[in-house]
DNA sequence: ACGCTGGATGTTCACGTGAACATCGTCTAT
DNA sequence: ATAGACGATGTTCACGTGAACATCCAGCGT
């Protein structure tokens, strides 16, 4: 890795300080500083002369150098694995739009793996005094005690595993794979297949529990699962195997691309779709409905997600004393559409 | 917008400096600071002294004093609109990981609409000091005269039409667009059909252009084009009425969704694909393969993309007297699966 | 007229760091 | 043995800002 700090040829973009707005219009710094944070007691002419100024000279505050005063970089941190999904692309959106309102900053992490190891050198990227607070998006370790933080930074996870050691925001995932589960045994189906998702996967596991649970209570035989990563090739990988195997006839997926990959291993094998097998996603992305046919699915509300996750963080960011781990479970209602039907008999 | 920094609850949270190192470990603060920075010229007993003590007391270096004192933030500034769809996130992905290996951090910034002003905005509140350079994921505005940047900050755009005003990265839409028209042609469609993308994006218009000019270097009838904004739901929409036209038995889409949309509404309107209509789409998202049928599409190297624009980017900003403006064109072809086939007779 | 109050504005200072320059000690060439 | 050189380390300083405190002035009550 470089050290662009290092690199002379970058340094002194110096831009005008606050010394030159204070020097043109004629006050002292400490009056351009109250104009510019607002301050109540500059008399309106004064605060005129200096924004003129400010303007003349394109001054903008420097970051850096308040941040250093103040303590503070009035940016949050996001930490993500594997971005281009669209459940973290939904929540990293919505966290965007949500911090840029409470006036905040995003700074974006990508961590190779979701492991402990690779997390906790992402925080120590953005380790004290270069963030506020950190939202961590996924955090599939399969240890789930708590993360060891640089200097008490507050810090919420999407990840309701982490229920008692950090604040959390996720989906009603165990209420929501059952709610799918039921759903075909209400259709008339004995049992339903499970199309996992990876074993280490937090969210993966309490699907896959929800869906057991659903079938136990209803006194149904639990088949074994079949195990994909949620990648659409590894639902079609898993879903050929699936697809001949007569005795599938409905198929709750842990994600909808995983479904999809099983559409597609179900219409090339020629069983169709409900008439033949039920299958069931969960998510519910915006391609979900475009299928063929329209799948059936449990919607996860990104966008929720992503605000109450913020919300969560800047209240503690606000007030660290009144700290409070706090768990913020969003519903994950069942959309009907047309990949479900009754068994054929 | 709330001030964060003015928050006197936010402040002070110091944690060791350079000085508490320096003093446990018993050597100058300029000692610490050469280890920090892996100057060569330290006695490699000192160093683990100093390592030591860094170790024992937690120390990470203040971003903020540091970026002060060089006049860098070791970070990227992105700007993009509508982080959730495919392309976006899959290029910021990217941005990510490359900005990582150069030892640079991401702040990211979500635009509400990506028309000029937004976008200005946006840049500003980046602007000067806090941002070594910028990438704008999507800036379809339109006119895309030179972005007035504060304090000739580097700039990259991952938008062609910048050619000449800033380094650019993007694939080859035209080229694409019109490699799958050709396609089409090739099977004996007399002409195909276009579902665009919405009018104002630069984009949608490079990719109408090239369906366009091949039908046109064909001499063929070019039809009036069907309109969608890039969702699903805006091909189903718009494909409801191409089903129901006879006339329509091959189209080309601006992307995937769209066409995932469109055969939506073809398989509702009981018209076979490929057998009665040919559909080719662009961009190649992960589930394109596992649609059905298997889309025929354009595909944009969006990791590419990515990885360049921070070529770019880094590249202008260890040498901004350098500075060249370029423009990185990255293929994009034709992947050619199963919803396009010869015309029925 | 005079002192007092309170709001507007100015002055001083420290935040943590790294560049520039200063110093110190050791090793080498004569 | 002594000057000179060079590498390791220390000292000083300024980066731009905002908090704390100081000052100044207008308006008020007596």
């Amino acid at each position: 890795m470089a050290a662009p700090t290092s690199n002379p040829a970058a340094r002194r973009r110096p831009g005008p300080s606050i010394g030159d707005v204070a020097r043109l219009s004629g006050v002292s710094a400490q009056t351009v500083s109250r104009v510019a944070n607002e301050a109540p007691n500059v008399l309106p002419a004064t605060r005129q002369r200096v924004l003129a100024a400010m303007e003349q000279l394109g001054y903008s505050p420097n970051r850096a150098a308040r941040a250093l005063r103040t303590g503070s970089f009035a940016t949050i941190g996001v930490v993500v694995h594997r971005l281009a999904r669209t459940g973290e692309s939904s929540t990293v959106d919505a966290i965007v739009e949500a911090a840029r309102r409470e006036g905040y900053t995003v700074n974006l992490v990508d961590v190779a793996s979701p492991s402990s190891d690779d997390v906790m050198a992402a925080l120590r990227q953005l380790s004290n005094q270069s963030v506020d607070g950190l939202v961590i998006v996924r955090a599939e370790t399969t240890t789930p005690t708590s993360l060891a933080l640089p200097g008490r930074t507050p810090v919420v996870v999407a990840d309701s595993r982490f229920v008692g050691h950090h604040p959390s925001v996720g989906a009603d995932q165990l209420a929501g794979a059952a709610r799918a589960v039921e759903h075909l045994l209400e259709l008339g189906h004995d049992t339903v297949h499970l199309l996992a998702g990876p074993p280490e996967s937090g969210p993966a596991q309490l699907r896959a529990t929800g869906w057991r649970a659903a079938l136990e209570r209803a006194g149904r035989e639990v088949p074994s699962a079949a195990q994909g990563d949620w990648s659409a090739r590894s639902g079609y990988d898993a879903g050929r195997h699936l697809a001949a195997d007569p005795a599938v006839a409905a198929v709750f997926c842990a994600n909808d691309e995983m479904a999809a990959g099983l559409l597609h291993a179900l219409h090339e094998a020629g069983r169709s779709v409900p008439g033949d097998v039920s299958v069931v996603g969960f998510d519910d992305i915006p391609l979900a409905r475009h299928l063929w046919p329209p799948l059936t699915t449990v919607r996860q509300d990104f966008a929720q997600v992503g605000q109450e996750l913020v919300r969560l963080l800047v209240e503690q960011i606000r007030d660290p004393a009144a700290f409070v781990t706090r768990n913020v479970v969003v519903p994950a209602p069942l959309i009907v559409r047309s990949s479900t039907a009754p068994p054929a008999r």
